[in-house]
DNA sequence: TTGTATGCGTTATCAG
DNA sequence: CTGATAACGCATACAA
């Protein structure tokens, strides 16, 4: 029936001893004698005390919260990222406030705005498609407000950050498309105007360097990521006088469209045409058509990571000048 | 470079006036001079003042916070319905706190207790999969921090809730077997255990007698859930000696399996068996042999109602004495 | 070992 | 219209 709740001022007034020594009873401050230790606690118990969380996160200036920042809980790689770290939070007693961006920079600002005046302890944040300029996260120093950033992270160095390298992964692609006989192979891209994509054609040409196999222009394709656009990448491949036999997709959803678009034409995958896909929808394993293999990209551990970071940053409370770190996992191509 | 924040205090000082004009300047009580107004808020965006939440927050017992607890935000299901109470929340200028339950017991118990010490302002759940003892929202009535049930709900209804009626989609799809010549209908149902089950079962038969369809206790098949208990209900099936031509299975994941089961068996679907599933997994046009339809449960829909229903309590601070809400959403059969 | 006093940043009450 | 003061619940420096 929602009582008021109970105070250290209560408990000390009915033990007729100062709120102070409760408090410190509370804490078992060394200083405090066992007897009334044992007083206070008993004392707590039976009024059912309990701190009042918002009034120590004032007086502490800690809140014991991280925010979250990701583009779309509905990808299956940030919602592993977000279990992930949410584990690790809870090991160090945290909760965590959850922020959407869904690839707007508007929202990405406004997250930010809001966590700040939350007072979160950190952040964590994968940066959406098209955002570069970094300059809200400036608004953070004011209140020391460490931000670790993963998978999708910025470019500077200066900043801690995990991400993934796909260079690995796309090797091993390449060379298994090599064994399996392919000497076309294309990479269905991103748009051209995303980090990310630059990265993925020069990955992706180098592989194709070392692997012996010929590199060409016309054998990158770039989408925008709708599915008109993943169909027309696509469709430009097949069109090539000399068509490619085997496809590094851009990601899983383009690779979906790319399946779609096979069935509608009759391309039969796995025969007229190879592909390998990046990250890993979990439901490979349904479907008649599947990518012959993945690029994982490791959400959990990225995640993972860079929680770890972030509670390093946290628990220093800018006391030490901590080197800014940087990690950087390997990309692997697994089967299904 | 992390500067002391600018409080109140500060702009009272340079301006010589006292830090409770200053608060009432920057509030726009009506009660200040348009002058000493101006001079204020010009003075608290020049030293780039803003004012601190938590000790607002402190101040006024409201944290602007809600506590979302789920099962597994890896299910669509609830990253769709997450997504929906992030809107709902932003509109009231509030901000989520994530918890996942995991379907067990012991982590609801957690969570709810951390919100509680978070004094979040409300609560809104899907219970897990075996909840029925619901004694730990007991211990939110003295904050009086209210909780909405969506989804997975208790059966009490002393209890804001919004949930998805199975019935009317279980008729709609029972009726659509039955436009399409089928006499032999089973269902794969969960856990008897679950009241979900139990639910199905009955909306189920109903159905049946309804269509003039024959009902048989064999035609409803348990699964644990796990991918050996799903096969072996399918299995079940498939052992009759009159074999079912068509199957309403119950989830998604269900009938990933049961799809995967079909292939490696060579059962065909959409010949020989004919699917209908719950939930809708927005994957299907990707598949060669999708279900013939899903029973759609409005995940959005639901999380939407229920932010409203607890927005409506925090706003009204236990003041008035409102009526409980229950709410309850028809289910619709939806072609992909 | 314990109590007293003070402050965290803000707002509400009351007085002027 | 404005200022002084208290209060929210807790923790801590200092005093005893």
């Amino acid at each position: 029936m929602a009582n008021k709740p109970v105070t250290i001022k209560e408990i000390a007034r009915k033990l007729r001893i100062s709120p102070s020594t409760v408090s410190r009873a509370l804490n078992d401050h060394p200083s405090i004698g066992l007897v009334t230790t044992e007083r206070v606690k008993k004392m707590a118990a039976e009024l059912g005390y309990e701190p009042n969380q918002t009034a120590i996160f004032f007086k502490q200036r800690r809140t014991f919260i991280i925010g979250v920042i990701l583009p779309k809980l509905s990808e299956p790689f940030f919602a592993e990222a977000i279990s992930a770290i949410e584990d690790e939070a809870a090991k160090h007693n945290y909760t965590v406030l959850l922020g959407q961006s869904l690839d707007s920079i508007e929202r990405e600002k406004n997250i930010v705005n809001t966590f700040r005046n939350h007072r979160v302890d950190g952040i964590i944040m994968s940066l959406g498609k098209n955002t570069t300029d970094l300059s809200f996260t400036e608004a953070l120093n004011k209140y020391n407000i460490p931000i670790v950033f993963f998978d999708c992270v910025p470019e500077q160095l200066n900043v801690p950050k995990v991400s993934c390298d796909l260079s690995t992964g796309i090797y091993e692609a390449i060379e298994a498309f090599k064994q399996r006989g392919h000497q076309h192979v294309a990479l269905i891209n991103g748009p051209e105007t995303l980090h990310a994509s630059v990265e993925r054609t020069h990955s992706f040409k180098q592989a194709l360097e070392r692997c012996g196999l010929p590199f060409h222009e016309d054998y990158v394709s770039h989408t925008d990521l709708t599915e008109k656009g993943n169909f027309e990448a696509f469709q430009r491949l097949r069109n090539l006088k000399e068509k490619p036999s085997a496809v590094l997709s851009f990601n899983d959803f383009v690779t979906l469209d790319l399946i779609k678009y096979a069935k509608e034409n009759n391309v039969l995958i796995g025969y007229d045409i190879h592909v390998i896909s990046f990250a890993n929808y979990p439901l490979w394993k349904y479907m008649d058509n599947p990518p012959l293999a993945s690029i994982e990209q490791y959400p959990a551990e990225q995640a993972s990571i860079a929680s770890r970071m972030l509670f390093r940053l946290i628990n220093n409370e800018g006391k030490e000048e901590l080197p800014v770190e940087n990690a950087k996992l390997s990309s692997k191509l697994v089967y299904q």
